[in-house]
DNA sequence: ACCGCCTGATACCCGGTGAGTATCAGAGCC
DNA sequence: GGCTCTGATACTCACCGGGTATCAGGCGGT
């Protein structure tokens, strides 16, 4: 009784996926029937049913679910495996740090800075994605540390340090009345008549129920506020990419959101733990956070 | 480029450790030739090497340091995979929890009437483990849960709790000096002439230098103490499985050592997440801890 | 220096198994 | 009842992972 495959892996989290095994077999490149019949060893071997054909589509068993989320994860490591040591081929490699795009601007750029000015400092690429991805990128081995915000992002199985702690503002378009407020409460901006508020996606990729517009982009964002289509609520700093018709009003009971610096455990590199300790040092010497201009 | 196998992975592994190709394929139950040409095409398919083979054995690279280390994990999550699934598949499976054994019993046993006397509780099964060995057990799947000790044990990586917090006892032969006094210190216990402490694996198997025998058992330890050739400083809870012919004796300015309770994240099943509550709940009902009986 | 001896690398063959093509078998749906 | 869409089955093929035999270089003993 052997190992599971990374193969099998790729297999059945393609099959759960789509939930059909014509389109997963395009997806992976193969032939459907072959597909079937390795889902269906890999479920004698294990001794259990991962998912219910009934005729018309394909449903996860409870099993299934598990192995899914199981899977991503192991799937994530071994993709890790060559990522890293391939990083690790290369001298002169660069640090990978991942962050949000357009949030945390002004710590990222004294980051930089202070990186910058220690001498033998490992050069830093940054990588910019979208909302909840870091932690993705961070576990497959794509990026060696990120900056995630709590609570918004899921920091499970990282190592983290805090790096800023601030207030949260509301984004509002420049026209509508309660712009002209000096400060909100969350009771004010979450009944805003025809300013409903945009709707992320969560971790599952699926999207809460409400009036809001679907987003998952920055970039999708700025331009619903600018339009007056929506507000929302984001941490002060990310005030940096707001646009010339955007106002930015502080809240004052909202949550405070905590910038963080995060990698993956058990990869403590030399390199990662001095960009950690630059961070760090940030953190101490940071300038008071102010959340009006 | 298709992703890496589990089976390279092994391999890998399997030479890395061994350092030599022979041993490596006996381990692996296969033939050296094979080996040779696996690890090979690794080299050429991740375009890095990995070993330095330098007539009369076999010694590591820097990118194969990082592999190995690598590999672990992913491998465990792997094999986390097929385990979890399985367990999910069997309805009314067990919950297992990993501990040292020996420590933390008196909590242990606390813990396991709370989960008794509820009645929607699941069935829960005690792993016994020796130091170190939890991390292990908890990220290949083969425990839900375990009891650690911070700082001694770990917790990168997993979730946690906080359980109990309590101070340090010097373990000692009945018959020593020292046995007579009501309270140490560090300073007292580190030096003791002919009494040498017992030094511990780390955590990648090495033995740190010094006088003391080497040991990586609890009854090893037991009756080294009870034959007066070693002493030892353990969290206070651990007296529970004292002999007769051992003292404890209060270090007083031994840093405080922690229970906790940990999981794997991202696999809060709701069996995990109830013990987990029983556990917390457990704490905050605690009785004050005695450092003395 | 010779000869074992131990290391890992090479050459070559074989068999299992993963993948492809063709086909079947239910279930919905006009 | 035919059409279509689903996943399962039957069969063949060939790739590749594994085995045996052998080579090649470095070290050690006498």
């Amino acid at each position: 009784m052997h190992d599971l495959e990374t193969r099998e892996l790729r297999y059945f989290v393609a099959v759960a996926e789509e939930l059909h095994f014509g389109r997963a077999a395009v997806r992976l490149g193969i032939a459907q029937p072959p597909l079937s019949r390795a889902i269906r060893q890999l479920e004698q071997r294990l001794g259990v049913l991962l998912l219910d054909r009934d005729r018309r589509g394909v449903a996860l068993t409870d099993a299934g679910k598990v192995m899914l989320r199981e899977a991503g994860v192991a799937l994530d490591a071994v993709a890790a495996v060559g990522r890293r040591t391939r990083r690790a081929g290369d001298s002169k490699r660069p640090l990978v740090l991942v962050t949000k795009a357009g949030a945390s601007h002004t710590l990222l750029r004294r980051l930089l800075d202070a990186i910058a000015s220690e001498p033998d400092a490992a050069p830093v690429e940054i990588l910019l994605c979208e909302v909840g991805e870091q932690a993705g990128l961070l576990r497959d081995g794509s990026a060696d540390v990120a900056l995630m915000h709590r609570p918004f992002d899921d920091l499970a199985g990282f190592d983290t340090e805090d790096l800023l702690v601030e207030g949260q503002v509301a984004l509002l378009p420049a026209e509508h009345p309660l712009a002209s407020h000096e400060r909100l409460t969350l009771a004010e901006v979450s009944d805003v008549p025809n300013l409903p508020i945009a709707r992320w996606p969560r971790l599952d990729g699926s999207y809460p129920e409400g009036p809001g517009p679907e987003v998952h982009t920055q970039s999708q964002l700025a331009q619903l506020v600018a339009l007056g289509r929506t507000l929302l609520v984001i941490p002060a700093s990310s005030r940096a990419w707001q646009w010339p018709d955007h106002v930015a009003v502080p809240v004052v009971d909202a949550p405070n959101v905590t910038t963080v610096i995060a990698w993956p455990p058990n990869s403590r590199s030399p390199a990662v733990a001095s960009l950690v300790r630059s961070a760090a040092e940030l953190h101490d010497t940071a300038p008071p956070h102010r959340t009006l201009p």
